[in-house]
Order: C-alpha cells, then structure tokens, then sequence
RNA sequence: GUGGCCAUAGCUCAGCUGGUUAGAGUGCCAGGUUGUGGCCCUGGAGGUCGAGGGUUCAAAUCCCUCUGGCCACCCCA
C-alpha cells in the first residue's frame, strides 16, 4: 500500500519553512502594527453566502473555485477563499465601530481554492491583510498603500512597483461600461474567444487580455469616465503617496469588476514573479460591501498579500534570515548510569529560560557531540562517571572548542557565560 | 477548467536506440580500541524506478489510465 501523500496543492512546512513563515508573519505584524492596526481572527468556514454576495456571484472565484460543503444540519459552508468578507463581517458583528471609527485590523491565515495548482498559486494559501474600516478618506486609501509597501519593503524586497488606479464610484463604472462595451461590440469578430467571453461576463477584463493586447490599446480609459468627485478624490490618492515618498505607477487598466469596488485599486508587482502571477498581492477601497452582506452602509480599504509569493520571491532575493538552531545546549550523559542526573541537569537549565536538547541515548560520545553541531547548539554540557561521583558537569563551549569543569550548583551560570562568549573566527 | 513538459534512495541527479543482481554524490547509522564534535578513511541500512494496467522471451526504458509536480492560459494571492 502507497504512503498517503497530501492532498494536492497543499504544503507541508517543515522547521525551516516555517520559521521563514514566522519571519514573515512577525515583521507584517510589526510594521502594521506601528500604523496603529490589531490582530483579528475570523473563521476558516463561513456560511457559503457570504462569499457568494461578497465576492460577486458571477466570478470564478465564487463559480468553480470554492471549497463548499454541507454540514450536518443541511447548511452550505465554504472554506473561505478570501479575508475580506470574513473579516468585515466580524468587525461589524462584533460592533467594534461603535469604540473607535475607523477600525483598523490586520488578519494572517489560510485560505482556499479549487484552482489548478502552480507554483505561488495553491489550494490553500496563506494570506495577510490589513482593513480599515468606518472611513472614506484618501489618505486612509494611502496609509494603506503605505503599510504594504513598508512590509513588503521591510522584507527586503527592493524593486517593488505599485500599480494604482480609480474605479471611480458605481455611476462612474457605470458610464465606463457602456463606453467600453460600445467599443468592443464592433469588434467581436476579432476578439479571442476568452475576451468574447468577457464581452458577457465581464467587460472590465478585456482591458487586459494577454492574448491580443492590440484591441485594448485604443480602448477608452476608466479615467475618462469619472465624475469631477471621483477625479478629485484619485488625486487626494496620488499626491498622498508623493507625499509619503511612494513611487506609485498610474495603470489606467487596472480593475476590479465587483460593484462594490469603488475609487482606489493597486496591486504590488515584482518583476521577479512570472507570468500570470506578477501581483504579490493587491487591495483597494470597498465601500460598498458592508451593504451587501446585510450591514449598515460603510465604507473600507484594505489590501491582502500572499505569503507564498512573499516567499517565493524573498528567497530569490535572499533576503529571508536563517532558520534559528533548534536549542542552545545539549545535555549528553556519557554512558547510561548517567541519563538520570542529564536529565535533571536539562530540567535545571530550561527553568532557567535555555532551549536545551537531552541527548541521554545509549550511543558514543563523539556521536553525541556531533548531533549537538547539527542541532546548532552552542554548548554542550557533559556527564560522565567522574563528574556524576564528584557532583559535576563539564560546559564545553563548542565553537571555542574549549571546555571547563562546574558544580553542579553553578551549571546555569557557566552555561550561560558560555553562550554569552564571542563566536571564535 | 483547457493545453504542454516531467516523476529513479530522505535530498540532488546518472542510467545510450528495452537485455541479467538499478548507480553516484550528499544525508543517515556504525567502526577507525579506553569519555570529546564540524575534516578524513572504511563498512552498513535505505529504492516493488509515482500507482495501476498493457506490449514483449525480456520494461526504469515502449503504449494507456490515474495520481502528483512544473509551465502557459482562464482567474487570482
């Protein structure tokens, strides 16, 4: 019988991995943090509605690529595919407006889609995320666009190239439509078949069709289609971020087709990401959502990144610290009668505050010693016969490669003098 | 969901147009005499060649199906 392997496109994050992932979640938490937003939770499954009116019925998202099942009383969940909805929802369930407006929150955690695996693109994925909810303003727009790029920065990921635009407001996308579906209808005959399909489903998206980009390029622009409101307020946004020293890339060809988008849209791009997976991530204002899963009218902005991608680029770049040793001392009784008092000397030591490894198998010294070298420790603390008789331990410093014999009374003190001790070369 | 490439030891891979007991490096375990490590030497364990079926005297090698990975597209993080 074979092995059960895991599901497909799921991963396994083993000690390294997943200390590259603590690195990650830690600096997201720290850098958004410093902009004043909290750590909220929200559950993995959400009644299936939510996503359905939160994501927009019509979109592949929602169409083939939920994870949705029935629980046992007959209702419809699905593992959410997405922060957003979840995340709104809970915010305004739990009434967290009523204390501060706007609420900021940041969110990290799984997320899950049917789609066809590739690399930096999974069943389940990791995101992390900020929303700000109860306000619109530009500059709320551009502390988020801010936050982001400060993250992605602190990763150490220089040559990131933001890409912002205006969905204006419902009317503005409105006119913007009929404006570009009077444009392409004449053109059918010529279009792909994907952008024919898209001339129904989702006009938006023809702007950026990878097959035949000719059609696009006379096409005409969201930007010409908002109102003198909604142009002002993209150019609060923008002088916002000069301000803020953001270089920020104007892509009138950037959209989002859910009607409760509205105003500012950006997404990071690396150019190190290939092909259909260029964007780290993206956000924007949603003013409209709020309304749509049953709540009082309100607007937010917010953007969501992924992990994977981080990741994946971070390692390119090398930028992703070193996984930390396992412990900073191992305990190694030399021969079996001594296992007993290596184990309590372990115990002394990790009261103390050390991360220590015992290392009591019946195998050879040198063995031992090794081990203790793989694990990353620094010191190794020794018992054998001689010690155990006279009540002693043997603190050797394994980067120094020099030793000393303690009391067993001043063990904790002569290890931590040891790891405290410069690295030798 | 559509199309293409791929799948050999824990890891990275070799194995010519089908031919006997499938290899290397690395890692792992052990030994190089008495309780001292990152190097070196020696030995060992570990693979039903992704799974199932077919062609053949003979399949890791050819064919089909499935599973998984990668790439492009759709879409998205």
């Amino acid at each position: 019988m074979p092995p059960i392997a895991a599901p497909r496109g799921t991963n396994d994050l083993l000690p390294d991995a997943s200390s590259a992932w603590r690195w990650l979640h830690e600096t997201h938490a720290r850098v958004v943090e410093s902009f004043g937003y909290r750590l909220v939770d929200s559950p993995i499954f959400e009644h299936t509605e939510l996503f359905e009116r939160g994501v927009g019925t019509s979109t592949d998202v929602v169409e083939k690529q939920m994870y949705t099942f029935t629980d046992r009383g007959g209702r419809s969940l699905t593992l959410r595919p997405e922060g957003t909805a979840g995340v709104l929802r809970a915010v305004m369930a739990g009434n967290a407006l009523a204390e501060v407006r706007p609420a900021r929150v940041h969110y990290a955690g799984p997320m899950f889609r049917s789609e066809r695996p590739q690399k930096g693109r999974y069943h389940q994925f990791q995101q992390v995320g900020i929303e700000c909810i109860g306000e619109r303003a530009a500059e709320l727009d551009v502390e988020v666009i801010e936050a982001g790029w400060r993250f992605i920065t602190a990763l150490g990921l220089a040559d990131v190239d933001i890409q912002v635009n205006s969905l204006g407001d419902l009317e503005d996308r409105q006119r913007f439509r009929e404006a570009l579906l009077a444009y392409y209808r004449p053109l059918a005959d010529r279009l792909c078949d994907d952008c024919r399909r898209r001339l129904e489903v989702n006009p938006l998206r023809l702007l950026d069709c990878k097959r035949d980009a000719a059609p696009a390029a006379a096409a005409p622009l969201i930007t010409d289609s908002l109102s003198a409101t909604s142009a002002a307020y993209f150019d609060d946004v923008l002088s916002g971020l000069r301000a803020a020293g953001i270089a920020a890339t104007l892509n009138p060809r950037l959209v989002r087709g859910l009607d409760y988008y509205a105003h500012t849209a950006f997404e990071y791009w690396h150019g190190s990401l290939q092909g259909s997976q260029n964007a780290l991530g993206g956000g924007g204002r949603y003013d409209g959502l709020a309304e749509v899963l049953g709540f009082a009218s309100t607007p937010a902005t917010g953007y969501a990144l992924g992990v994977e991608r981080l990741l994946l680029v971070a390692r390119q770049m090398a930028t992703v610290p070193p996984s930390p040793p396992a412990c900073e001392a191992v305990v190694c009784s030399v021969e079996p009668p001594q296992a007993a008092i290596a184990a309590d000397l372990a115990r002394q030591l990790r009261e103390a505050g050390l991360r220590v490894v015992l290392d009591a198998l019946d195998r050879k010294l040198d063995r031992k010693l090794r081990a203790a070298d793989r694990l990353g420790a620094s010191a190794a603390v020794i018992v054998g016969e001689d010690e155990a008789r006279d009540g002693m331990a043997t603190v050797r410093d394994l980067r120094q490669r020099t030793q000393r014999r303690v009391g067993v009374a001043g063990l904790v003190a002569a290890v931590r003098a040891t790891l405290a001790s410069p690295v030798a070369g």
